[in-house]
RNA sequence: GCGCGGUUAGCUCAGUUGGUAGAGCGCCACAUUGACGUUGUGGAUGUCGCAGGUUCGAAUCCUGCACCGCGCACCA
């Protein structure tokens, strides 16, 4: 037996040691598998792409549960001999890596971005994305994920920039991406647009005012936001409100706080007469809502609030913040005796997900996607090709009912907004000279201008499962490994990226991207909180794998952690996941000094092949809760035969057998409980890659690694 | 407002097609120079949110309700 098993066993000293040796045999590539013959020629392909984490920093326990996951189904499909590829890459998060490097700038050298020009900027974030990039890498590897690092791909890279090249074309091609001029959620803090999903939505406390225009104007009307009402065209009205039908189509003049507007009032269906005074007022250029009464309505659209949020009209509050304006209006409403009511209630109002900056509704020319138009020679719109392979169960969705949330959003969905005014990303592939435009690719000759605008980065992430595999190139990866097999990532970002690269994937190869989407939960504190910087309650992977192991936080991260629920960990937790391996270490201890010089010929007894059996039940039941995506049930099945079986009862039971005189006994129980070990080291392997590969360097026979070895297949 | 999920032991959660309730942690008692610093054995605690229904039989299926959480939309 070796002297290692004398002490308890060492997560710190042997994880990074067995990394390398995985490393050095270079199986994390599937090439190197099929080289060796450990996969067969015509093996079926098992493919995951790794969901790119943002180079903007650390990686979080999130992380470290997708990691333990998708390795999981990795290192078993590779064990069952499927031609197994998972490739890893990470996501240049545009706006939330540029913010990042951004908020860093101003803090230490008080500059903006204006001041330090494009080209200086993208230096920076180029910088800070490496070292980022560098971090998350040795993170990866702590966590013993085996991705094949031969084929890393970033989504800001040539061979990426070639497919979003391709594909923008394509769509502007087919007449679905446009520029438009319409109403975009801007961020007066981010300094750009952003899309619908972009948005997060917050109670506050508001006020909501009544007033009349002017003393001669005949309705009043409500609002929360009443700075924006000097940019009123309109007043709208339902058409069978009696109240207001005499003035429906007549238009009134005012000087509203020392600005002229025109007011027509208009009847409009949408209008609920219930609410407020059954009369709205329309401010086309700051509501999306007033913005299509004004289709309607051909009324004309007035912009006064620019993108600093200020006021951009004649008199005094030129200039001005929107929140002046606001108090500038109401005490102006007093003083003309023009305020009615004055209500206070609550209201979600919409902020930027990464500048928490609020969103101000302003008319821009921008481009989108046009989700609705019918694809020429496909029959249908993009939101069809997002519907079809769910509903037809081409795409399966884990756990099932989030495909209702699914189908939910794309019923709602309206065209996406591709544009944004930030730098760091892909330049929108458009060239301008004149009236002329070209799309795609440069253009010869002099004169032409690229479009200023970059790509929303879900845009090239959309195409990730295949521009990972070298797509556009019809590259010998692109046929064997596409579509992948699985998806696995947060069910916050179902919409964000599940569904746009369902989008892209059925719009550039009228293909699915996947076949099974596996929705993680979110990792929560021991309370039940979410992890977060403010609350200091985040673990940090690297430290948890120091302290305990990576195996025991990948155990923790997996037992009883159902898909699409979240999970609660804590060092509690994990603790028990390191006892675990120890425990494995001990087993194995007992085995080998009890076994040494063992005869593997010898029968077994008839008690024993029932115990045998027991394992190959196991064995079953286990590859098909692997199959069935069921791995929080798999791994907790495994550890209970490991401890509570074989320990505490097959051990024992041994320890009088091997003190008895029956010889056959003996040596059948040697043989048996090398047999279990053995083969639960390779169904455990999985879910703790690093102790059952140290541990099988003293069980195996020849010089293999555990991690190649054949999953055992007496269950089929 | 529309939709989704949850409610099972003190805590965290499983329970895959309906067949007499499970795990981990915690708790109590006992044992222990033991393969085990990280051990074992035994034990207590559940009207499976509430009310109906279907069924020979329901934690599981159906209906309604309550509370908690989440998503989407949002009324100006």
């Amino acid at each position: 037996m070796d002297d290692k098993f004398l002490k308890p066993y060492d997560p710190q000293a042997t994880e990074p040691r067995i990394f390398q040796e995985w490393e050095e045999s270079g199986y994390f590539n599937p090439d190197r598998m099929l080289e060796d013959g450990l996969t067969k020629p015509g093996a079926k392909a098992y493919s995951i792409v790794l969901p790119p984490p943002n180079v903007t920093g650390r990686l979080h326990m999130g992380h470290a549960l997708m990691l333990a996951v998708e390795d999981v189904f990795v290192r078993t499909k590779r064990m069952q001999g499927y031609r197994t590829l998972w490739i890893p890459g990470t996501d240049h998060a545009a706006i939330a890596t540029q913010s990042v490097v951004e908020k860093e700038i101003s803090k230490k050298e008080g500059k903006s971005r204006h001041d330090l020009g494009r080209e200086e900027l993208l230096a920076r974030i180029g910088a800070f994305a490496n070292e980022s990039h560098d971090t998350i890498v040795s993170q990866l590897k702590v966590m013993g994920a085996s991705l094949d690092w031969s084929r890393e791909a970033f989504t800001l890279d040539e061979t990426r920039t070639r497919a979003v090249h391709t594909v923008f074309k394509q769509m502007y091609d087919a007449g679905l991406i446009y520029r438009g001029n319409r109403i975009v959620n801007w961020d007066p803090k981010g300094q750009t647009t952003i899309s619908d999903d972009e948005i997060v939505h917050e109670e506050r406390k508001a006020k909501l005012y009544t007033f009349k225009y002017s003393k001669d104007f005949p309705i009043s009307i409500s609002t929360t936001r009443p700075e924006t009402k000097v940019g009123d065209v309109a007043v709208a009205v339902h058409p069978d409100d009696t109240r207001y039908k005499e003035f429906v189509g007549k238009t009134f003049e005012a000087v509203f706080c020392e600005v002229p507007i025109s007011i027509r009032v208009v009847a409009d269906k949408e209008v609920d007469p219930a609410f407020g005074t059954g009369a709205l007022g329309v401010t086309p250029a700051h509501s999306q809502i007033d913005w299509d009464i004004a289709d309607r309505h051909d009324l004309p659209r007035t912009q006064v609030i620019n993108e600093y949020a200020k006021m951009m009209v004649e008199g005094r509050l030129n200039g001005k913040k929107t929140s002046e304006a606001r108090d500038m209006v109401v005490e102006w409403l007093r003083e003309e005796g023009l305020l009615e009511k004055e209500e206070d209630i609550s209201q979600n109002i919409s902020l930027a997900e990464r500048t928490s900056g609020v969103i101000e509704p302003l008319p821009k020319l921008q481009w989108f996607i046009d989700v609705n138009k019918e694809i020429p020679e496909r029959g249908k719109s993009l939101k069809e090709l997002m519907l079809e392979p769910v509903r037809d169960g081409r795409i399966t969705i884990l756990p099932e009912h989030f495909d209702k949330t699914y189908f939910h959003w794309i019923e709602n969905l309206r065209d996406w907004c591709i544009s944004r005014q930030i730098w760091y990303g892909h330049r929108i592939p458009v060239w301008y000279r004149g009236d002329e435009i070209v799309v795609g690719e440069v253009p010869d000759g002099d004169g032409w201008s690229q479009d200023e605008d970059t790509l929303d980065t879900w845009f090239s992430s959309g195409l990730w499962t295949f521009s990972t595999l070298g797509w556009p190139e019809q590259t010998e990866d692109f046929k064997t490994y596409h579509p992948t097999a699985l998806l696995e990532t947060g069910y916050d970002i179902i919409f964000f990226w599940v569904a746009r690269m369902i989008l892209m994937t059925g719009f550039a190869l009228n293909d699915i991207p996947f076949k099974t989407v596996y929705l993680h939960g979110l990792v929560r504190d021991a309370q039940g909180r979410k992890m977060s910087k403010s609350l200091g309650n985040n673990l940090d992977p690297l430290e948890i794998a120091d302290k305990f192991g990576a195996d025991a936080a990948r155990m923790a991260l997996i037992v009883g952690n159902t898909p699409g629920t979240d999970t609660r960990i804590s060092e509690d937790k994990i603790k028990g996941y390191k006892n675990f391996a120890n425990k494995l270490w001990n087993i194995t201890r007992y085995i080998l000094t009890e076994t040494e010089g063992a005869d593997l010929s010898h029968p077994l007894t008839d008690s024993d092949q029932a115990i045998r059996a027991e394992l190959d039940a196991l064995i079953t039941d286990v590859t098909t809760d692997i199959d069935e995506h069921r791995i929080y049930l798999a791994a907790e099945k495994i550890y209970h035969f490991a401890w509570h079986r074989l320990a505490d009862e097959l051990i024992e039971e041994s320890k009088g057998i091997f003190i008895g005189n029956d010889e056959s006994a003996k040596a059948s129980r040697k043989v048996l409980l090398l047999s279990l070990l053995s083969d639960l080291l390779k169904i455990l392997h999985p879910f703790m890659p690093f102790v059952t590969e140290e541990i099988w360097k003293s069980v195996r026979s020849g010089d293999t690694l555990l991690m190649v070895e054949k999953w055992p297949s007496s269950a089929v």
